[in-house]
This record gives C-alpha cells, sequence and structure tokens, in this order.
DNA sequence: GTCTATACACCGATAGAC
DNA sequence: GTCTATCGGTGTATAGAC
C-alpha cells in the first residue's frame, strides 16, 4: 500500500496514451508481453511514467479493460437501437478487429480475479439487453417461436460470431464465407428485410 | 544453435512430467506464467531439467502442443465413429474440462508464429474430417438440406460448444441450459435416435 | 540423469532531481 | 510532468561436477 507516492490526473493524455499501448501490445504480443516499459514505449514514454499514472501494472491493466468494456457496451447498444438490431448485433460480434484483444482479456480472466469478475458482470449485462431484443424477435416470427430460445439465439450469435473473428485475426480464411451465409439466411428470416 | 549440450530421451518420464507441468501451469496460472522454474516446480523437478530434456522452453511449449493437439485429434475421430457423430462431436466441443486450455493455446497463437501454423493446420484437418460426416448428415434429412451448410453447421458446433465450455469454466452458469438445450433440439431432429 | 554454480538480461517499483 | 539512477527479484540458458 505505496498510497505516498505521486499521481497524475486521471484526464491526462499520457494516462490515455498508455492504455492504448496496452492494448497495442495485447493485440499484437500477446498479455504475457505487457510490461511497463513495453507499454510506455508503445506510447513513446518513459517506463516510470506508469508508475505516475497508476499504482501498479494491474491498476493499469484494470483501468484499460474497463474502458474497452466500455466501448464494446455502448457498441452492442447502439446495435440494438438499430432497425434490424440482430443483424446489427451480429455485425459487432463478429468484428474480426478486436477479435484478438478480446481473446487476450478472456483468457486472462482464467486466471486473474479482478478481470474475472468485471468479465462475468459484463457478459450478464450484455446478455439481458440481447435478450430482450431477441425475445421480441423471436416471438415475432413463426420460425423463431419454434426453432429458438431468445438467450440461446443471443449466445449463439455471440459464440459463432467471436469465433469468425478470431480464425480471420489468426488468418483461416477458407469456409467463412459459407458460415456468415448461414449466419445471414437465419437473420433474414428472423428480422425481415421489409419489416425494417 | 547450441546443438552442443547434452539432450535427454524422448521416452523419459521426467520429460513427459514437464508437459504435464506445462499443461498445469496454463489451465490454473495462464501461458504468462509459463517459466522453466514454475513448469519444473509443478513436475517436482529442478528448473534445469528443463533444458536437459529440451533446447529451450519455446522447443517445450510446441513438444506439449502437438501431444495435446494429438489427442483432441483422436477425441474427435472416435466421436465421429459413434452411432450419432454430430451429438458425440459436440460432446467433445462442448467438453468444458479442455476449455481454458484450449483458449490459452489460441491466445498464444496470436502472436507465435509456430504455435499459430500447428493451429490452422489441425482446425483445417479436423474441419476435413468433420465436413464429410455433418454433409452426410444434412443430406439426410430434409430440415438439414434446407437449413444448414455443411461447413457452417460443423462450425456453429464449435464455436457454440467452446464457448459454453470457456464461461463454465470461468464461472458463468446462468443459461447454458437453455443453449445446450437447444442445440440438443436441433441435434435430434439432424440425427434422429431412431435412426441409430 | 540430476545436481550446484553462475552468466547476463529484464522485471516491478521507488527515490529524488529538474 | 518527466527525467536519471537504483534496488532486489526473477527470467533463460549454460558449464561442469557428481
Amino acid at each position: 500500500m505505496a498510497a505516498t507516492r505521486r499521481m497524475g490526473l486521471e484526464n491526462s493524455s499520457s494516462r490515455a496514451a498508455l492504455m492504448d499501448g496496452v492494448e497495442a501490445v495485447m493485440r499484437e504480443d500477446g498479455y504475457a508481453a505487457l510490461t511497463a516499459r513495453s507499454v510506455a514505449e508503445r506510447a513513446g514514454l518513459k517506463h516510470q511514467l506508469v508508475y505516475y499514472y497508476f499504482q501498479t501494472m494491474d491498476d493499469l491493466l484494470m483501468a484499460t479493460y474497463q474502458r474497452h468494456i466500455g466501448r464494446v457496451q455502448e457498441q452492442v447498444e447502439a446495435a440494438f437501437r438499430q432497425p434490424r438490431p440482430l443483424h446489427a448485433f451480429w455485425d459487432v460480434c463478429s468484428n474480426p478487429h478486436d477479435a484478438r484483444l478480446n481473446m487476450e482479456f478472456m483468457a486472462m480472466a482464467n486466471h486473474n480475479a479482478a478481470i474475472r469478475a468485471e468479465t462475468i458482470a459484463f457478459g450478464e449485462s450484455i446478455r439481458r439487453v440481447g435478450l430482450e431484443q431477441a425475445a421480441a424477435r423471436i416471438d415475432a416470427t413463426p420460425i423463431g417461436r419454434e426453432m429458438f430460445s431468445p438467450f440461446a439465439l443471443t449466445q449463439a450469435i455471440t459464440a459463432i460470431g467471436s469465433t469468425v473473428g478470431i480464425e480471420a485475426a489468426l488468418g483461416i480464411q477458407g469456409g467463412h464465407d459459407e458460415t456468415r451465409a448461414m449466419v445471414q439466411w437465419w437473420l433474414a428470416r428472423l428480422e425481415p428485410e421489409s419489416e425494417g
């Protein structure tokens, strides 16, 4: 508890640059490569600055994760305000840009209690908002009522989307067109275009 | 290229114990915690033994990954020899025991070229064998012919199964029963019980 | 086959000058 | 707000004794 050390302000550009550095290192080299030195170098700063803006490396990591989660939450909520919310939700989930970062954080959640708690809370929050939308869409169509449950549909969209995104990020291409086409086929039946 | 150093035999129990140690550390603490010391301690050996049985830590990691891949491959092939191969394939994919380990290796594949190459080759191999089975099942039922493509179905089973397994490993329980039930509903229609 | 001893690099974190 | 300097701890990897 070194509560004595000086600390920088929260609305500092260097502080934000350090969080950008965390994301860049995780994307390119993985969370194992996260050090005060690697992060600061990516931000164009000296590594001691990490300890001016954050008490520990863990604090920097958590701040970065919470910022990331907030951004995803905004994307998801915006998607559910679209005319065809399930289509938009799929677009967010299958976006390959965040796939690597999300997987690194998920892997970290397995053995970091603080990250795990945030991940669980975030997952359940997303699920709540997604659930209402999915339920409405499922109830609106015969195919939905017969073949899907709201929760399972939400989870299927999330699971297939993130897997396709991860594989695309890894460099696997073959077959994704087919999977994306099948998802679109189903989504079109749950959210017909005319209804928009 | 220190080709001069002495090396232990491949069929050594200590060598296997070190690979077991790698898996244990990855499961419990994540790949970032992999060090010669942590792995050897888990195996009840001194850390210098790592360099008697492997040239580098990377070599130990790759040997462990190839052993793991081989085991999964056997499980998948055995599943496809079952009377209801898609059901058995789903059981393998949604097994939570290997979920953490698989995710750690997937995350590593993003920034380790050798692991990535193995992962891509393995994924395509699994997909080939799965594809034939899925195609046969899809062609055999009206629901299959209309609503699925073989590749997309294989990928959907893999994606939903691994996601459910990961979430279960993380400690998220809510809703998985519903997802598993929906998958079983679909699988039962693609592989009716009577058909055997 | 396993041990002690050792090399050199890098880590998180702190103190204090500017 | 950013810098230089520094601490103890730990990492990979090797050499050589037993």
